[in-house]
DNA sequence: TCTGGGGTCCTGACCCTG
DNA sequence: TCTGCAGGGTCAGGACCC
């Protein structure tokens, strides 16, 4: 699952390149709508329902049914007893005890993710992908073609209804934001007498926008979670009239300044992002939550080497490398700590990588015991640029200079030789070569998430 | 028997440089 | 040479989204 960051990431640049006040402008009344959001229904539940015929009907859960597994995913019949997604699946469970509960399928999921933005770039290809069930579709061309906005989300939806026998729901508006909130109103309804088919395609014409923000609580906007609303709340805001109303320069003390004049201006109706197709990852990271929690620093580092090395996989296959490398843990208490290093140039190598994030973790107090344990790759750059030597590593931080200066020496040895196992991995197979190191005590390489490469630093 | 994983963006503190 | 300032980069943490 990805995120809604895309309808953020214009957001930062429009109230921080500059200390000025950022400019307000009022479009929401001079433009059609033409923005499409299209949300596939509960999708995970729904693809495992299609694929099990049998499923129909039933409550079904998808997620880690371990200790501390949450629900990816639930049908509508598991949301009738109060389940969400996000929900602790123990807390699920005891809410439905008859609930089918399936681990989930990623990669299946990702295949049919594909099938439907397929769909949508037949109709337009100013596509922004915000998961792998939601995307907005930018129509303003594709007017004169396939006829109106609410037409081609009709369409749409009745194309991945015919071909993927799946539901999804469609809002429209002159904005990222309308259309978002208009695809909610378009969603299957749950009332105590069951579950009832939404409206599926919702239209906000501009001379409506006004009128349907102000209905909405505050909590609705993207942007306010559960801090944000609290303090909204706290100074008396808690329907987005009223927040519309406000002077964003009052809320610059409790939101900060680009959140507060961000907000604002959403609540008043104002959202000029555009639709951005082909966006690329800011960062890409592993983590894993343990079972239990885990204080022996040896687990630790030997987790922090497979991540590592799922990192390094998803690098290479985006070409990518990562000038800062992060390591982040959830200590009992869930306070998250992290700790982080920017090189100059940026590594792809796993061992470089696990390098590093060992260096990292080992300037972090880890006697509380560990929940979480993840490394994250920031600050990327493409992995033609050379690689640039850094002369008198930083004795600013307090990481293990020798770990960085390792790191540095692995990237450039190694570069070419995990090109050479990609290339047999590729020709014979993941489980071709392996790493000692990730070997399971059947001998059999324990499998990660993403194409991983190994190397000899690591004896297989 | 609580609370995942993979992301993005923002903020404040701090340091370095010109 | 010293000092103050502004701007940029880094780091750590918080909040948010699906």
């Amino acid at each position: 699952m990805v995120d809604g960051s895309a309808c953020r990431s214009q957001r930062g640049s429009d109230t921080s390149s500059s200390m000025a006040e950022p400019e307000v402008l009022d479009r929401s009344g001079d433009l059609d709508p033409a923005i499409l959001l299209i949300d596939m229904d509960s999708f995970f539940a729904s693809v495992e329902v299609r694929d099990d015929p049998s499923l129909r009907g039933l409550p079904v859960l998808v997620g880690g049914d371990g200790r501390r597994g949450v629900v990816a995913s639930c049908s509508y019949e598991a949301r009738r007893f109060g389940i969400h997604s996000a929900m602790p699946m123990a807390t699920a469970k005891r809410l439905c005890p008859d609930a089918v509960i399936i681990p989930g399928d990623i990669p299946r999921y990702a295949a049919v993710s594909r099938q439907i933005h397929a769909i949508f770039r037949d109709v337009t290809p100013l596509v922004e992908p915000l998961a792998f069930d939601e995307a907005f579709l930018d129509v303003t061309g594709a007017r004169g073609l396939f006829g109106t906005p609410k037409e081609m989300g009709t369409a749409i939806r009745s194309r991945i209804a015919e071909d993927l026998e799946l539901g999804c729901a469609v809002g429209v508006g002159n904005s990222k934001m309308i259309a978002k909130l208009a695809s909610k109103e378009a969603k299957p309804q749950i009332t105590s007498t069951g579950v009832h088919a939404g409206r599926g395609v919702v239209v906000i014409m501009p001379d409506e926008v006004r009128a349907f923000l102000d209905q909405l609580e505050v909590r609705s906007l993207f942007g306010v979670g559960p801090a944000t609303a609290r303090t909204l709340e706290r100074l008396g805001i808690d329907r987005v009239a009223d927040l519309a109303r406000t002077d964003p320069s009052l809320l610059v003390r409790h939101l900060g300044r680009s959140h507060a004049y961000g907000l604002v201006a959403l609540a008043r109706g104002e959202d000029d992002r555009p639709v951005v197709a082909d966006q690329e990852s800011k960062s890409i990271g592993h983590e894993e939550t343990f079972a239990e929690d885990v204080t022996e620093l040896a687990i630790l580092e030997s987790r922090l080497r497979r991540q590592a090395a799922a990192v390094a996989g998803a690098l290479h296959e985006a070409k990518r490398r990562g000038r800062t490398i992060t390591v982040k843990l959830k200590d009992p208490e869930f306070a998250i700590k992290s700790r982080s290093h920017t090189m100059i140039s940026g590594l792809d190598d796993h061992a470089a990588i696990f390098a590093v994030a060992r260096a990292l973790l080992s300037s972090m107090d880890i006697s509380q015991g560990v929940r979480l344990l993840g490394v994250t790759a920031s600050n990327l750059e493409t992995s033609d640029q050379p690689v640039q030597l850094q002369l008198g590593v930083d004795e600013v931080t307090e990481v293990d200079v020798d770990g960085v200066a390792e790191a540095e020496r692995l990237q450039i040895d190694r570069a070419s030789l995990e090109d050479a196992i990609l290339e047999i991995r590729g020709r014979f197979g993941r489980s071709a070569l392996g790493s000692a190191s990730m070997l399971g005590l059947d001998g059999v390489v324990v499998p990660v998430q993403r194409e991983v490469p190994f190397g000899p630093s690591d004896p297989a």
